[in-house]
DNA sequence: TATATTATGACGATGCGC
DNA sequence: GCGCATCGTCATAATATA
């Protein structure tokens, strides 16, 4: 065999392993070859990823302006538009009750949402870092942009029907679902309603580690070949045991070298499931606290002094920081002076990170939280590193359109009304009470809802 | 020793893409 | 149909703290 034909087989080998990869993350084979194509072979998979999804950008743009301009018939005739959408929902459900048939899945083209909402496939969102090329652009009714901006965030798979709901409730405003794996090295499949631009958006910098090789290169050692994951999967608020760590630890040293196929897929479905990463010989881990602060685009040692538990818990119901931060990074040119941010179910302040790291001074941030660990959490972070004025709320019951009223008042408004519900009630792992919306925990989003409409009608389109 | 915190394992369904 | 991912909850045992 001749060195030129060797180097022909291992490109091949190569470009079928790549290809073989992107069609394992949901590309078209023809998809694969034409970034193959674009970037060469030799491309880092993931740069070939976002050549297929900037490819997809471009494509979509033409189909997506026609609902965009759905929205923009909304800015002659809101009110009224937005009755008829009701209206149309209404006698479809009615036909669906009693058996009329349907085409289903299909976004009408009328501007009213069907139940399903289809999430994007890739999951990138209005755009995503990285694209110099022309993306999506939106209008909206003067009626909805800000003063007050509003950002709104929930996971992305939801029960049927229930993205339709919120977005009926956020002034029919189309959700940006994102999946922060395009941007760190994790999943994290989220939607977000905003009415924020979104042109001109800049990503944070440095940008974070895309892989989880980049991210932690020393696993490098421990990674076997037969496990090819690049990305972590979501990271969630409960972790495996140690006891894990021990079964399959023994089950690789009975095994041959290389394992056999059957202890390869108990392996490999157990470190999908628990998200778990090759810290030594045959010993697979969860990440450390810190390991996820750190994917998660947070400070170091951000959710240090409370328990290990708790943290694990706050970090897995937190904000991707910098895949929030990119979508807030207008807000810079637009608020030289600062912000004044209404933060509803604060968390561990993922939104506020995302400001300061954009270096947008926070005037004022009036904070709803429950969690004793995630304010204890917060407000350490907030008094080393920040000037303004803090003021925490325990409970979004207590936060009354009064109490509102006088905080506008003093402030003289609010710039940001931010923050993401609870998703307990809407999350897949939720076996015991997915009731949706209406869902015990889940309902708080009513009180966002309630919360953004008064400081709406309270702020008047004046601007303040 | 009483109490608080942490660790562990059992517990499926949904909805998508193919 | 089949593979796959999924900001989780509950009861109970083990361990830490006072």
């Amino acid at each position: 065999m001749t060195m030129m034909q060797g180097d022909f087989l291992r490109e091949m080998s190569e470009r079928d392993e790549k290809i073989k990869s992107l069609v394992n993350m949901g590309f078209s084979e023809d998809e694969a070859n034409e970034a193959i194509i674009r970037c060469g072979v030799d491309a880092d998979i993931c740069v070939l990823v976002d050549s297929v999804s900037a490819s997809r950008v471009a494509e979509d743009c033409h189909s997506r302006n026609l609902s965009d301009h759905q929205v923009t018939d909304r800015c002659f005739n809101s009110f009224g538009g937005r009755k008829k959408a009701r209206l149309m929902e209404e006698s479809r459900k009615k036909r669906k009750r009693y058996g009329g048939g349907g085409q289903g899945n299909r976004p009408s083209l009328d501007g009213s949402d069907e139940d399903s909402m289809p999430l994007p496939n890739p999951m990138v969102g209005f755009n995503l870092p990285g694209y110099s090329g022309p993306s999506v652009t939106r209008m909206l009714s003067k009626l909805d942009t800000g003063p007050p901006f509003f950002y709104y965030e929930n996971v992305a798979r939801a029960p049927k029907g229930e993205w339709a709901k919120i977005s009926r409730n956020l002034f029919d405003i189309q959700p940006e679902f994102v999946d922060s794996l395009h941007l760190c090295a994790a999943a994290r499949k989220r939607g977000y309603i905003h009415n924020l631009p979104i042109e001109n958006r800049s990503p944070l910098l440095p940008l974070p580690p895309k892989t989880i090789f980049e991210a932690f290169p020393h696993y490098k050692k421990w990674w076997p070949s037969w496990d090819t994951r690049t990305h972590l999967n979501c990271l969630q608020t409960c972790v495996a045991s140690a006891k894990l760590t021990d079964r399959i630890q023994r089950a690789l040293v009975s095994s041959s070298n290389p394992p056999t196929k059957s202890v390869q897929k108990y392996v490999m479905d157990e470190c999908k499931k628990w998200n778990l990463v090759w810290v030594g010989k045959n010993k697979v881990a969860p990440l450390e606290p810190d390991e996820m602060e750190y994917i998660l685009g947070f400070p170091r040692d951000h959710t240090r002094g409370v328990g290990k538990t708790q943290r694990y818990k706050s970090l897995g119901n937190s904000f991707q920081v910098d895949t929030v931060a990119y979508h807030l990074s207008v807000l810079r040119r637009m608020f030289p002076n600062g912000v004044r941010v209404l933060s509803l179910f604060t968390g561990i302040g993922g939104g506020e990170v995302a400001l300061h790291k954009l270096g947008i001074h926070m005037r004022v941030v009036v904070s709803v939280e429950i969690g004793e660990a995630s304010k204890k959490i917060f407000k350490s972070w907030w008094d080393q590193t920040q000037t303004g004025t803090l003021i925490e709320i325990t409970d979004v019951k207590s936060l009354t359109n009064d109490r509102v009223a006088s905080f506008i008042s003093q402030f003289g408004g609010f710039d940001l009304v931010i923050g993401g519900s609870p998703c307990n009630n809407l999350a897949g792992s939720n076996r015991h009470h997915r009731d949706g919306l209406e869902g015990k925990h889940s309902a708080l989003f009513y009180d966002y809802v309630r919360i953004l409409n008064f400081v709406k009608s309270a702020m008047g389109g004046r601007r303040m």
